[in-house]
DNA sequence: ATGATTTAAGAGTATCTTATCCTAATATAC
DNA sequence: GTATATTAGGATAAGATACTCTTAAATCAT
């Protein structure tokens, strides 16, 4: 798989906040229970993206998450870099030690190419592309539901 | 990553059975301790390949595998479904259900046409070009040996 | 102050991937 | 036939990823 569950999870729920243009903090508890996903560790997840500063946390009654800048700043990139690491962009697809650095593989050339359009992708979608998208089409968050069930 | 470490091992492997241009069976030891990859462990997923019909197999003195086709018209696709399957081709990158049949996710658009590329490289990339290439750059197989020191 | 709500943090469990090991089964060579 | 080389296949272990549970800390409402 190209991302991790977790840095999937991740991306959904930025999509969530990204589609709330409240000021105020989200619970993680409204999120996991809309999007389907487990409460405790989604928790997990979005402590990362808060100690990454893409989130600011609150805690208490009326607390949550939220994301710290316009989610018309914020890319896909942004959150895959903060769960995954750059790892798919920078390792060898075959393996070894050093791409870019050492001697190519030979699917270096190949893969250098892919991989750039994977990074293009995720560097030029924004969260509130992606967010508007979703509202306008309806298009689905979840295993059945709509965007505008959220 | 894109492609589990089995599936790199069995494109590397594949690899090197493209390039030795005999006829005989190459035992599977000797790549192992080429390409630098666990005996036993090869030894599965060659016979992954080999249950799929790309590969066959010979026991006994002078035995090991070979590819059933030219190396020509074998494509890394080809290797990826075998080890991998078309996971990668036809799941949502949000993981929800029914990628293409149900109403799409907010990002399948653009993955869509991430995926198309990626599928693009690998059907259209034979066992034979990357070999041919390696050859003639002497390319990396290993963490540091070069392609003409398998 | 007390209790309710919510995130933070860490330990514990399950499941999947990767790797190792051992025993068969098959083929060759002598 | 006996010894040797080699793939086939199952059982198990180690490691990573995904998920669960419990407790602590912060904040608010009364
Ligand atoms: S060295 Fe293998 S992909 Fe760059
Ligand atoms: S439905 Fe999500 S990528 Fe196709």
């Amino acid at each position: 798989m190209l991302l991790s569950k977790s840095c999937v999870y991740a991306l959904r729920a930025s999509l969530y906040l990204a589609s709330k243009n409240e000021n105020g903090y989200i619970p993680i508890r409204e999120m996991s229970e809309k999007l389907d996903i487990s409460f405790h560790f989604l928790t997990k997840i979005l402590q990362q993206l808060t100690s990454e500063g893409m989130l600011e946390s609150y805690k208490g009654p009326n607390g949550g998450v939220r994301l710290t800048r316009s989610g018309e700043e914020i890319s896909l990139m942004e959150v895959v870099l903060a769960i995954d690491g750059d790892y798919m962009l920078t390792e060898c697809a075959f393996g070894l030690p050093g791409c870019g650095v050492m001697k190519p593989c030979p699917i270096h050339e190949k893969w250098a190419e892919t991989r750039d359009n994977i990074k293009y992708m995720l560097e030029s979608t924004s969260l509130t592309e992606l967010s508007k998208k979703g509202k306008e089409f309806n298009l689905r968050m979840t295993a059945d539901g709509g965007f505008n069930d959220i």
